[in-house]
DNA sequence: GGCAAAAACTTGCACTTGCAAATAATTGCG
DNA sequence: CGCAATTATTTGCAAGTGCAAGTTTTTGCC
């Protein structure tokens, strides 16, 4: 049980890692880790029905439920109706765009700054193996794209 | 912003990945995943301070108190004064220790299954990148060993 | 068409969390 | 020695979280 080589381990405290860095330039918008996950999930892929949402960030449907009402009270989302009317899609209002578009660059900083130690080998090398790491979890899903952890 | 390759968002996903699939032998156990990252600590490095157990894990200090109390309540740690007593030394009590135990082979299972797809040297590949990617973030701490995530 | 079962969300409740303030013990300095 | 400043930990408080139960809308079947 060597901790230092232990996968799960090196994996979450790198996350971890990520995630503090990240903090401050949220802070600076007003929004904490959650929201980021929401926006940034929304961005990609347009608006999406809460529970599709909850499975892109995930995001615990009841809390993400909460989680939408405060972003909506903060201007940056918006609840409607589907089509079929028990369903409540959740979309991007301008300021929630224009949030996660000022936050873009520092996500982008970020994965700047982790790459700056390494060749564009040994970074594909790395996307490649968490991808596949990742991948061998899902034998149901696969690997869907989802949401974008700060 | 390509979301599949944003490495960010490739590590955190599957460090909750790596949580997700420890909870059930956590649960079994009557555990959550900030006490196992507490116990696993402790029996690591043996009885710690709890400012010191708090950097080891990444839990917050007050969390950590709270968190303790409960643990300790349970049986599975214990708390006692150092030979300064503003310090309170935790260390596990047979209990925790027994529990750590058997839950170390779900956590080794859980290493090996993670390990299935991949070569020695693709492993040993990405244990060195994801160490020298995290070593990239600590100008200062450089890569002391710590918690132990599920 | 009418009503039971299913589906999609939201909410009640009990518990966890983190910041800032409070408490407890030690150290330094006049 | 005595008291102010520092260090170590806990606690008050105001949120956030997840499970299970509740609400609303739709579907399937007679």
């Amino acid at each position: 049980m060597e901790l230092g080589t232990y996968l799960p381990y090196l994996v979450n405290r790198l996350g971890q890692r990520f995630v503090a860095e990240f903090s401050p330039a949220l802070a600076a918008e007003g929004v904490d880790v959650q929201m980021w996950r929401v926006l940034s999930a929304l961005y990609q892929r347009g608006e999406q029905p809460i529970t599709v949402l909850s499975g892109l960030t995930s995001i615990n449907l009841s809390t993400l439920s909460r989680l939408v009402g405060r972003m909506d009270a903060k201007g940056l989302v918006a609840r409607q109706r589907g089509g079929d009317a028990r369903r409540v899609i959740v979309g991007l209002r301008p300021a929630g765009r224009e949030v996660t578009e000022r936050l873009i660059p520092a996500a982008r900083a970020l994965e700047d700054r982790a790459a700056e130690a390494f060749s564009e080998a040994e970074l594909a090398t790395l996307r490649q193996l968490l991808s596949k790491l990742y991948a061998g979890f899902s034998p149901e899903a696969g690997n869907e794209p989802g949401r974008l952890a700060g």
